[in-house]
DNA sequence: ACCTGAACACCGTTCAAGT
DNA sequence: ACCTGAACACCGTTCAAGT
């Protein structure tokens, strides 16, 4: 009967952005495994059923931490922004991709994971798909490369975080977040390789196109 | 008290093996979220701790699944064969990837994204490398395309078979079993485009390599 | 509106007891 | 060796009751 007097917490009162906050927090110390209901409401000292007045059930709280990790990642403002050309706004997004699996290693997973269909994510590719045709490319051929480099992105960094999560809890005197430049490197070295192929693929689809219509 | 007697299951005796076919089966029919221990036995006939006689823990019990829908895919068996060159040895790879992706679409990710040290999956990865040696990769160029590729194939699957899934437990006249061909279409594509990016990145860079040491 | 404890229907796994 | 029920320490969520 402590009634919220936490130390690690304000006594602010609860709010969905507070129990997100806190969410996220927990999962980076403990674990995406430990995130309960009822582990949470204890670190952030309130009853279990307190969180149910401002998130409607678990997977509501995993949309909100979808949500939240997709703005601290930056892409969506990246996403507003005009670029010279394709090729650095791809480039400039999966660096941010890539800073966020840094950042939240144990959370990445969630929004990494998460359906094309569930909602902030959607609404964050159709707006990278209209900055991509502002930088030159069509349609169609946004959605192409879109859709293969992020699928890129996400593979290599979600098994990428798992095997060193994992690694992380067996060995505990392993160092803890050293940013193995080696990885980073072959993540660049791939995003670069990909996207040359698909300037590659255009410029002869192009030459194509004109041969049979001059 | 009906111990074993399910029409469902032969009265053969419990293993490991019947035991990881019947999670498959289950996960397949019921989702990945309802499978438990207890639920597991209970469509087996058998009690829920009979089950640890043959398996350690539920973590032992994926292991088991991702064993078993990895031998099942056929890949580690194509990576024992000799291929002309790199390019169609991952082709076919790929493709088996995508197939085992549509037979079990809710059992998929345990596959996907089983981290690289978990035990056969390790195995088959350095197999892979070594038909990539054979198939005349040298082998630092192996690791860097099957890195790349497999990330993209991964990365591509999940959240396909994710989204997938998804909309058809809020969808349930969805059609079953489509494999919508656009879909199919761009993960070729895609692949197509990365493996020739790394073939021109090779090139260049042999080119490269002759230049300065003629 | 926000907070809460009790209760319900679940988990994975340990243990001691059976064959 | 294989199987099992009871028990323990957990879950998410509903409900009724408080402020």
């Amino acid at each position: 009967v402590v009634s919220r007097q936490d130390p690690s917490s304000t006594s602010a009162p609860l709010s969905r952005e507070l129990i997100t906050v806190g969410a996220i927090d927990f999962i980076e110390r403990r674990g995406i495994e430990q995130l309960s209901m009822r582990a949470l409401a204890a670190e952030l000292g309130c009853g279990t059923m307190s969180l149910y007045s401002h998130i409607r059930n678990r997977d509501d709280l995993i949309a909100a931490i979808v949500e939240e990790l997709l703005q601290r990642s930056g892409m969506p403002t990246i996403a507003t922004q005009d670029f010279p050309n394709w090729q650095e706004l791809i480039t400039t997004v999966q660096l941010a991709y890539l800073d966020v699996a840094f950042a939240y290693p144990r959370s990445f997973e969630l929004l990494a994971l998460a359906p094309y269909d569930v909602a902030p994510v959607a609404g964050f590719l159709e707006t990278l798909v209209q900055a991509l045709c502002r930088a030159g490319l069509p349609q169609d051929r946004a959605y192409e490369v879109l859709g293969a480099v992020d699928a890129y992105g996400t593979g290599f960094l979600t098994v990428w975080v798992r095997t060193e999560v994992g690694q992380k809890e067996s060995d505990a005197k392993a160092s803890p977040h050293l940013k193995s430049p080696r990885k980073i490197d072959a993540f660049e070295r791939g995003l670069r390789v990909f996207i040359e192929g698909f300037e590659r693929e255009f410029e002869r689809s192009d030459a194509d196109g004109a041969r049979h219509q001059p």
